[in-house]
DNA sequence: GGGTACATGTAATCAGTTACATGATTTA
DNA sequence: TAAATCATGTAACTGATTACATGTACCC
């Protein structure tokens, strides 16, 4: 629990994975990524190896090496990771989110609509089929989770996506 | 037009508004960004001066010193500058954006929505009207220009936060 | 048995953020 | 004239990206 550190986003990441996981590998928690997260917040792999290890020097991971084979390190959430990660999912925020699409900064610049309309059409399309396909393929429960109801979110995001560039595709 | 360099979206914001200006320094530059863009893309005032001084010695903008006062330095696009910028503007993107929100990324992790939904509510409420707002000032134009369009963009997901979030704080 | 994809990590670089500073104007 | 606030900039830090590297397993 040496140095004081600045959670991130990134961090948060690491320490909700690992409290569903109970504990893993960098590896394991880049698949985790890719499973679900990653499609509204993706990471490099090689943030999962520094940022273990960030947080474990602070005191919020424990990590325990395997001896034999490739000795590679597991991961699992100390009480203050528990607790950081409790105390930051309560507090909701205020924080606003800006678009920061590379096609719209182009289009504030003058770009040509109908030009980029097509590619972002194909994007957006690919990303809305495919959201909706896992949206289909989750099981039904009483209570939606929260990664469902965030895959709704992208879904509704997407479709205005589609929406909006449909019309200068038309044109 | 010393080293290569990466041009990256925030040198393509400075490109593009020097482009528009004529010449400006970093802090006009500062307000042009708080004017538009920086309602998608938002940047720290010093990355401006950072960002200016970069693309000056890669040879994309031209340099001079006031001679008088404060010894600002007022930068304009230069040849190759203007080039660069062309390009890309010309070139489409099949660049996805994530959505990168943390009130999302809390949700995903199991954070009460409704509590959530309460906050973003007042911040997504807040920032669509501040856009139609902007959009109704808008002069009238034969072709709506690439500001206004990216405005509208940025209506219609404000639209969809808001959508969204209802939904949890209803309940 | 050679290629190709997955698995697993380290090291270096750099863009972007934060913090620090001070001068000039406006306002109360 | 004191206090904000706007204007203008530099310096330090660090999280994130890129590049580099090697091992393992499967497939043709």
């Amino acid at each position: 629990m040496a140095d004081e550190i600045r959670l991130t986003p990134t961090s948060y990441i690491v320490l909700g994975l690992l409290d569903r996981a109970g504990e893993a590998t960098p590896y394991a928690l880049k698949r985790m990524v890719a499973a679900g997260v990653g499609n509204f917040w993706s990471l490099q792999h090689a943030q999962l190896y520094t940022e273990t290890a960030r947080l474990t020097a602070a005191g919020y991971l424990e990590e325990e090496r395997e001896e034999t084979g490739r000795r590679r390190r597991r991961y699992r959430l100390s009480r203050a990771g528990r607790k950081a990660l409790a105390g930051w999912v309560a507090t909701p925020t205020r924080e606003f989110t800006e678009l920061r699409d590379l096609a719209l900064l182009k289009l504030f610049f003058g770009a040509e609509p109908k030009t980029l309309a097509a590619e972002q059409l194909v994007v957006h399309e690919t990303k809305l089929a495919e959201y909706e396909r896992l949206r289909d393929q989750a099981e039904p429960m009483r209570a939606p989770s929260g990664p469902l109801l965030t895959l709704e979110s992208g879904i509704g995001h997407e479709r205005e996506w589609v929406r909006f560039w449909r019309r200068f595709a038309a044109e």
